[in-house]
DNA sequence: GTTGCCTTAATTGTCTACAACTGGCCGAGA
DNA sequence: TCTCGGCCAGTTGTAGACAATTAAGGCAAC
């Protein structure tokens, strides 16, 4: 599930790293949320000195903000700061579809094919199209991340960007309009990648991840100054829910 | 000098970042080197709490390497990591030039002329050529990647990869050999610039950095196994000063 | 009524002490 | 002589107490 640090990391700090990740890339702590340390030190049931060192670390993601002498609140992304990683995402994932190109094993391969087959089929079904949108799509990206085999690129894309892109997800419940579509893109990128076409397989990746963009920009206002931006935090602990009337 | 924390920062925790992350960039402390807690605490003048909170960001910075109940050493880049580094500095700083074209302020344009025309006086001079290549050469970059108003892009540059960089070039004490096409690159660049031509940015700043990246390859051996990789930093402390013939 | 300062409570920053784990050393046995 | 096991020193991990800073609330003066 979590990528850098397993589950059932052996310091305490590791843990309520993970877990503090996790709560708030899933939303079970609001954007905006004032994270007292006592508080938190409670609820994760460790005392201040891990917890501190597992704030720092989310801080250095970005996922947290904090002010000396104030306090710690989960990050509040805006729209602009989403569409600016999407397009981060472009030259960066373009890059990566390049080098999995040219540096996936044939086992890696065939893994893409079987993702892509369980896809199809949950969509078939209409099963569970909300998964598919969550991390099923994300793990395609994954796996060509992975394939570039440049571990620098990796740590950028999953250990950076990717957590959050995926608390932006869930913070306004996104579902892509457009599944199908998504899919068939993934596929072409697939056979790009397996018949060891690099720049094609770039080409196809940004498109798809440009479309992406454009898809979060069309939802929101015409450019900039939609939502109640720069609203204060301050009164509500709990941060007011802002999500907006997309989707 | 340092970015993202300044140097008077006010909390212990926030300078002793500084500090370290300067001692290790700058080469005080050696790649390989064991950063004992009480060692460093003495050293620094602080107790271990806001000790290892920086030793919590320079390891997200991806300066250290920490492992749980044994200890924190200080990253040892290989000519491998750098190379990916490079390859990943193509895509990114590529990208900010083009950004750059398109949204640099006529002031920021302005103010690369002037550090360019420094520039060209030094090396008239022959005066310090080091200078250039260390720091003048970063602050060009630093300038473009600025001027691409993307603080996504900034941020991962500029926090997550730079600081690599820099550790490596006062590592081997990386000196250009090419410093006058360098400058004559940089130009172009600035002048792609001006003229809002962001492909023609993108074009040159992807081949300028690649051919930087070429350098460096062609420095070290053929492929990847140079240097005594792998070597245990075990015994001495202050790890075998294996800078290599390069230069 | 408004503005300014001062007091005060609460939070964060830091330090010291204790607990847990690791890795090397030594000795016994094969 | 080599290997395996346990002991021990030293380091890192964690907890709790103390100091410093902030921000809010109330009071007084204009």
């Amino acid at each position: 599930m979590s990528d850098t640090t397993p589950k059932d990391a052996r310091t305490l700090s590791d843990r309520v790293f993970t877990r503090l990740q996790d709560d708030i890339v899933l939303g079970v702590l609001k954007p905006g949320t004032k994270l007292g340390e006592i508080e938190l030190a409670a609820r994760y049931g460790v005392s201040r000195g891990p917890l501190r060192e597992a704030i720092r670390r989310l801080e250095s993601r970005k996922l947290v903000e904090r002010v000396a002498h104030v306090g710690t609140r989960v990050a509040q992304l805006t729209r602009d700061d989403l569409i600016e990683i999407y397009r981060v995402r472009e030259a960066l994932e373009g890059m990566a579809a390049r080098l999995a190109a040219e540096n996936m094993t044939q086992a890696e391969v065939q893994g893409l094919h079987e993702l892509l087959s369980q896809h199809e089929q949950q969509q078939d079904l209409q099963e569970d199209v909300a998964y598919f949108q969550r991390e099923g799509d994300l793990d395609f990206h994954y796996r060509i991340i992975h394939g570039s085999h440049n571990h620098t690129l990796i740590d950028l894309l999953i250990g950076e960007l990717y957590h959050l892109v995926r608390m932006y997800r869930y913070q306004f419940s996104t579902v892509s309009n457009r599944p199908k579509k998504a899919l068939a893109e993934h596929r072409r990128i697939v056979e790009a990648i397996e018949s060891g076409d690099g720049e094609m397989a770039e080409l196809l990746m940004r498109r798809h991840i440009s479309r992406a963009r454009e898809n979060i920009e069309a939802r929101s206002g015409p450019t900039a100054t939609a939502a109640p931006s720069q609203e204060r935090p301050g009164n509500g602990e709990t941060a007011p829910n802002q999500r907006e009337k997309a989707q």
